[in-house]
RNA sequence: GGCGGGGUUCCCGAGUGGUCAAAGGGAACAGACUGUAAAUCUGUCGCCGGACGGCUUCGCAGGUUCGAAUCCUGCCCCCGCCA
């Protein structure tokens, strides 16, 4: 992300923004507040939450990840906390319908990875792992009680989110107005002095400032990064499917990144790249110039390949994508399937469905007519056509890039 | 608890007795084009069949009818307003 090569207060105390025009006041006090925090000369516990709602972290929870890694390079101390008892309510931040409320189970079997994939960014070793269920389900109604007479009904009711839900005749319901309430006492559970998160958690973060300040604590400072947008241009979020993961494989996610919107690109540039300051601007410049967006794209997926996977994979990301993808040749790793003994010698419909290749048969004739259907890169266009499988096998492509290879 | 509104094909959402396998949009898939797996354009998009043919779908279970996603009954679930 833009400014990686700087390690220093200035450059920790970017983001602290709190966006639009009353958070231009609110920035300047969360710089000022950072700063004070910075001269105490003392490792500040710096924490970012993540709710297990599904089984991958994506390159959107990797700006923030970044962010922390930051502070942890500079000797700080890293807390990465798993919200497995808020993942069950769900987090109404910036939905515009309820979550399906999951178990504690569900949760933690969507969990078993998480702290892993944060490793990629964060160093193991100096980070604290913790769960909110630690405390949150000591919690007596007593307690909860007192936190809630913390809020201001007016303030509960006043988020974005809920207006918008509230005004569409949206169901909206009371446990989501308690999720405020769980992720700020997190932050004064957690002891933490900084916060780090998507711009989304705004609401969430001021209310750990309040609680934190309730119980006599100096509130956290709160560092919000910008949201990024998905391979289709809405906001990235599981639940729209749009995500680049970071257990993708280096040529989905290669693939992925190419397959991003050219209006996309900026974004991403300034976000999930960790190209310096200086290079983006040129790139940007270049964009602008008329360059092709896709020799910048291929940069970009070539870099967000690296930080995860390592230059090499992401030389040969590069390298199966300009085969594959641009020059349309078979990749070496193609699947090998067994066509059986009462499938030889029959359409190639039949095969294809019969493999289940394709959802049916009615779909293999469709891509059969449509011409995306190919046997060693020969199109086949009869439907009628018999399959002939010799006893070293055969390629065949279906679509664009979906190579198998039939074995008898 | 009272009153009202709903549950439709992957998603959103039209449809209120036959012309409905079901409009429209999105997603997905294919083709063309290209500068890429962008954008754009075209096509496809329940299952079986070569087919203007058959079968299975419109919350669930029954019923009315020659015929229902559309009408009736019961049930389940959801939403809003009021208390």
């Amino acid at each position: 992300m833009r400014g990686t090569r700087f390690a220093d207060e200035e450059e920790l105390a970017d983001g602290t923004t709190a966006g639009g025009e009353e958070g231009q006041s609110l920035r300047r006090q969360m710089e000022g507040e950072l700063r004070a925090k910075l001269k105490e000369g003392r490792p500040l516990r710096v924490y970012l939450g993540v709710d297990p709602t599904s089984t991958n972290l994506h390159v959107g929870h990797f700006v923030p990840l970044q962010k922390l890694r930051k502070f942890q390079d500079q000797g700080h101390q890293a807390i990465f906390l798993i919200g497995d008892y808020t993942a069950t309510i769900g987090d109404p931040s910036g939905r515009d319908s309820e979550r399906r409320r999951l178990t504690h189970e569900d949760v933690m079997g969507l969990a078993k990875t998480y702290a892993e994939q944060a490793f990629r960014v964060l160093d193991p070793q100096k980070t604290e792992v913790r769960y909110n269920g630690e405390w949150l389900a000591q919690l007596s109604f007593a307690d909860v009680i007192e936190l809630a007479s913390i809020f201001p009904m007016k303030q509960i009711v006043a988020r974005r989110d809920f207006q918008a839900r509230m005004s569409a005749g949206e169901s909206l319901r009371f446990h989501e107005a308690l999720y405020a309430l769980m992720q700020g006492y997190d932050a004064y559970a957690l002891k933490c002095d900084v916060q780090v998160g998507a711009y989304d958690q705004h609401f969430n973060m001021l209310a750990g400032r309040q609680i934190q300040e309730h119980f006599d604590d100096t509130p956290h400072v709160m560092i919000t990064t910008p949201i990024i947008i998905g391979t289709d241009g809405r906001k990235m979020s599981k639940s729209c499917g749009n995500t680049i993961d970071i257990y993708d494989t280096p040529f989905d996610m290669y693939g992925k990144t190419m397959r991003i919107s050219d209006e996309c690109i900026p974004t991403y540039l300034e976000l999930a790249s960790t190209f310096p300051p200086e290079q983006i601007d040129r790139m940007l410049a270049d964009l602008e110039g008329g360059e092709n967006p896709m020799q910048i794209k291929k940069r970009l997926a070539r870099n967000l390949v690296e930080q995860y996977h390592g230059a090499e994979a992401a030389e040969g990301a590069q390298e199966k994508f300009r085969t594959v993808v641009q020059d349309k040749a078979a990749p070496e790793d193609v699947p090998a399937v067994r066509v059986p003994p009462e499938l030889l010698d029959r359409t190639w419909v039949e095969i294809l469905a019969g493999l289940a290749l394709t959802k049916s048969k009615g779909e293999a004739r469709r891509l059969i007519t449509q011409g995306g259907f190919y046997v060693e890169q020969i199109p086949v266009r009869d439907v009628e056509t018999i399959a002939e499988i010799p006893s070293q096998g055969v390629v065949v492509r279906l679509g664009k890039r979906r190579y198998i290879r039939l074995t008898r």
